[in-house]
DNA sequence: CTGCCTGTGTGACTTTATCACTGAATCCGG
DNA sequence: CCGGATTCAGTGATAAAGTCACACAGGCAG
């Protein structure tokens, strides 16, 4: 059942109808909703899981944009559904999601017909350009060694200490090279902060690095 | 009187109301039209001129996002508007520009009564994620260089040849600092394709730097 | 066990950022 | 017109980050 809060707002004749439009599906670890270049076919909610939404350069490296987590609404998908262009970016599954699309014809029925609805879609909108506005200054204004740092310590504010990802899938993260990460998470060891595996990287005593500035 | 090509698709006697829910400002170059951390008072409609929106990072260093121009729609001011949060960016004119603001109440009835309104809106909204998604792109994995020239090219493409702008400006294009601009100036001075002077900068046979890659 | 593939470590070098200055051009008040 | 202040630009030294090339290690399939 499609468990979403922008159509909790609805009214009741309207969400009947909605939910009728919407089917949720499931998506495994590694799939791909959509690529850059497709086109769109409708705004997915997402219900439930992680997604990640990373663009590739035309050198070829990769950074990650932004995730999505439940109760998200892919908003880039609306810019590609009214303007026709295919998407830029590409969506991965990172832990099994739950999403539903709504279609072209109920998108738009929803925003003529419901405030709330626009306002979810708005305030969504609102955060997607936040989230990129902080990553420009981060990746344009940061040093490497900090960025990652904030990283790792996001994920072990989730209560995760143990972490399974490659160097190169940090460097993603980054939006930087794989021989950057590995340096410096090298560096991180070295200063007892973490300790690394093929494929794993254990925090143990992460803080900030003393920088002055 | 308030031109802009958002308002030509409402239907008559929305139109009318609206117009009369505007006035049209002029304001010079250098005028800042609202900066971090200011409340939204409605959406912004550039009519005409130029205006950069630009944010400062934690670092104190600034980087340009993007320009409105002419029949744009400040779309960044929606999501501030929306969820009532200050805006994260400023917006400093350029080129003396016109502009209306659409007060909160008169934007709630347009989104509500105009689908044509709407579809204006999420198109805008979605070129400016666009934009920043570019943008990101550019920062993270392009060369200095290449983004000096390619910024410089633009402008000669705009017909002008002679920039009055600094060094100091032109590293808040780019995100980066002025002495690094200074020596990659200096740099294309040296091949010829530029010609310096204080506060200018005159573009003589600018090509892309023969680079593999 | 032996390849094979993926992931990691590292040296050498280039590009970019930062810091600390110097000097040149312009502006402004007297 | 002069002198001082201010804004711009140039540059050396050094640190951080990106690039290229390659060695080697771990784990899996045959």
């Amino acid at each position: 059942m499609a468990r979403h809060s922008i159509l909790d707002t609805l009214h009741d004749s309207l969400r009947k109808d909605a939910l009728e439009g919407l089917r949720a599906m499931r998506f495994p670890p590694g799939q791909v909703l959509f690529s850059a270049g497709e086109h769109c076919r409708g705004l997915p909610l997402v219900l439930d899981g992680s997604i990640k939404v990373q663009m590739t350069g035309a050198s070829g490296h990769s950074i990650v944009l932004y995730r999505m987590g439940a109760d998200d609404i892919c908003t880039l998908s609306i810019g590609c559904l009214m303007t026709g262009r295919g998407y830029r970016a590409e969506a991965i599954v990172e832990e099994e999601a739950e999403a539903a699309i709504i279609p072209r014809g109920l998108f738009d029925r929803l925003m003529d017909q419901s405030a709330e609805f626009r306002l979810g879609i708005m305030e969504s909108y609102g955060r997607r350009l936040d989230d990129l506005m902080l990553l420009v200054e981060e990746v344009a204004f940061h040093r490497m060694d900090e960025r990652l740092a904030e990283w790792l310590q996001a994920r072990a504010a989730d209560g995760q200490s143990v972490l399974n990802i490659t160097h190169q899938e940090l460097a993603v993260e980054l939006g930087t090279a794989r021989e950057v990460v590995s340096r410096l998470l090298k560096e991180l060891e070295r200063r007892g902060q973490v300790r690394l595996a093929r494929g794993r990287v254990e925090l143990t005593g992460l803080r900030k690095t003393a920088s002055p500035a």
